[in-house]
DNA sequence: AGTTGACTTTTCCCTTAGGGTAAGGTGCAT
DNA sequence: ATGCACCTTACCCTAAGGGAAAAGTCAACT
């Protein structure tokens, strides 16, 4: 039998991890002197210590790593598997994150280093009143939360645009971008992609036209809830109101502009005079 | 003047949010009410909250945030500058931990298709008790944690490699790594890194030979940790114990390595009778 | 003028995965 | 017997807010 601090030694651990891994029951002491409370670890348990400390440098929650320990014997394999397959994928989505963001990084860098100061460009968005035309949508609706936001948008789109080329639709316009969630949600956001298209099929619809706000944006996505937020203030200062759900529309194609300062996106919100 | 819920909106941060940081003096309201407390915002704030947001979606803190808004006017920008530079590279470093992880992961879910229990390797570690020559090493030592080792790593050793060359030293085996720190320590690991060589020149000095308990291990650089357990649980076994500081020795050059299935890793521990 | 519903305030507790410290009890070697 | 290393529990702390409760306030509608 093993004190605490030599079992702590031999896996790599410090003595307070070991408390609260048993603590909450993660890996509990094969025995504790009931006289002095002790804790004793058998040298068996250093597989599963061992087990724990990896899946945690596979960012796995301790709650998650206790789901996989419990697990049946039978089972345990097969579950590990797939949680292993699960977690990779998070992983890859967080790193392709990263990789957006250093993007938009070096492209502020840019700016500095030009000497234009960060947020100047929100003094350079207009703003405008204009009437829309009604149109007939192809879309499909989910919620989003903004992690899942690139990853969405490519399959979404690459979807319509799959049914369009399939049932020989016509194409109306670029495609756009409708937020369905009333206020801004970290947690999730009721989104909706769409391409106008000629034919009344199964899963379109209707949106309807009218009075909206509008900017034309060019520069980077990163920068649009900027371009948001400048149209909430001018909706604001001018006495309208939101009666609809805002959209974007992407006048550019993204996969096709080499420079993100090149992209082109028009904003609107459906108002009404209040 | 706008209400906390309507700035909050135009933003598109929660409420709670801006009472936070009005609390942590991030961002106060321009006017607070004294008869009920209401806070309200002016519109000038908007682009102060949105350089906030943006750092954020940078991964700054709120303590680095409120660092480089509260530097004097003419310092700013280049503060910001170099602040984005620093932290562009601390996300880079976090991404090529990611894609490590990933490596890691994929190697672990091919062993499990093949029905390989995760640990098992474990039992295969195989100990041997042997007597080592002393040598001498050409060496640097720096604290290093976890996170920075894949780049010391190939930092130092290429310096190392270019004073043998410059000086036409006689290189006498394959790159080693020495840990001085007693126990584990996920803060940072005193380590040195060591070539042996023939001649005793500035910078060299003298590894002492004797008893050591030695692993050779087979395997990913990932799995060294539980050699390590593995190791020290034969010392505590066998009733022996540790005289000094622990070393890695890489036969397998792990830039000529494709798979690293066959790295090839000597791990010793100098070890006397208790 | 009264009522209602939407909005705002403060306060308290909760989250992860432990780290740090204090006060007091043990085990082992000299 | 003493000293010292080791062990115990208990309490507070972290970052960036989220959730809920209780109470006060605003604006619109009747």
């Amino acid at each position: 039998m093993l004190s605490i601090g030599e079992f702590s030694k031999i896996c790599g651990v410090s003595t307070k991890t070991l408390r609260y891994y048993a603590e909450i029951e993660l890996i509990n002491p094969d025995e504790i002197n009931p006289e002095n409370g002790y804790r004793y670890y058998s040298i068996k348990q250093l597989k599963k210590m061992l087990l724990i400390s990896r899946l945690k440098s596979y960012h796995f929650s301790l709650d998650e790593i206790k789901d996989l320990l419990d697990a049946e014997e039978d089972q345990s394999e097969e579950r590990l598997s797939m949680a292993l397959a699960r977690k990779s994928r998070e992983i890859q989505e967080k790193a392709s994150a990263l990789e957006y963001t250093l993007k938009q990084m070096s492209h502020d860098m840019f700016h500095l280093q030009k000497g234009i100061p960060l947020m100047s460009y929100l003094d350079d968005i207009e703003v405008q009143l204009v009437e829309t035309p009604p149109m007939n949508i192809l879309s499909m609706r989910q919620m989003l939360s903004r992690d899942d936001y690139t990853a969405g948008y490519g399959k979404h789109f690459s979807r319509l645009y799959e049914k369009i080329a399939a049932e020989k639709l016509t194409l109306l316009g670029t495609p756009m971008t409708i937020y369905h969630s009333p206020d801004y949600n970290p947690a999730g956001n009721d989104t909706e992609f769409a391409l106008p298209i000629k034919e009344a099929v199964q899963g379109t619809r209707d949106l309807p036209g009218g009075l909206c706000a509008k900017s034309v944006f060019k520069g980077s996505y990163s920068e649009l809830t900027s371009v948001y937020a400048r149209l909430r203030k001018w909706i604001e200062d001018e006495r309208y109101e939101w009666v609809q759900a805002p959209y974007e529309v992407y006048v550019t194609d993204p996969h096709e502009a080499a420079d993100p300062e090149s992209l082109v996106t028009e904003v609107y919100f459906p108002v009404k005079k209040k």
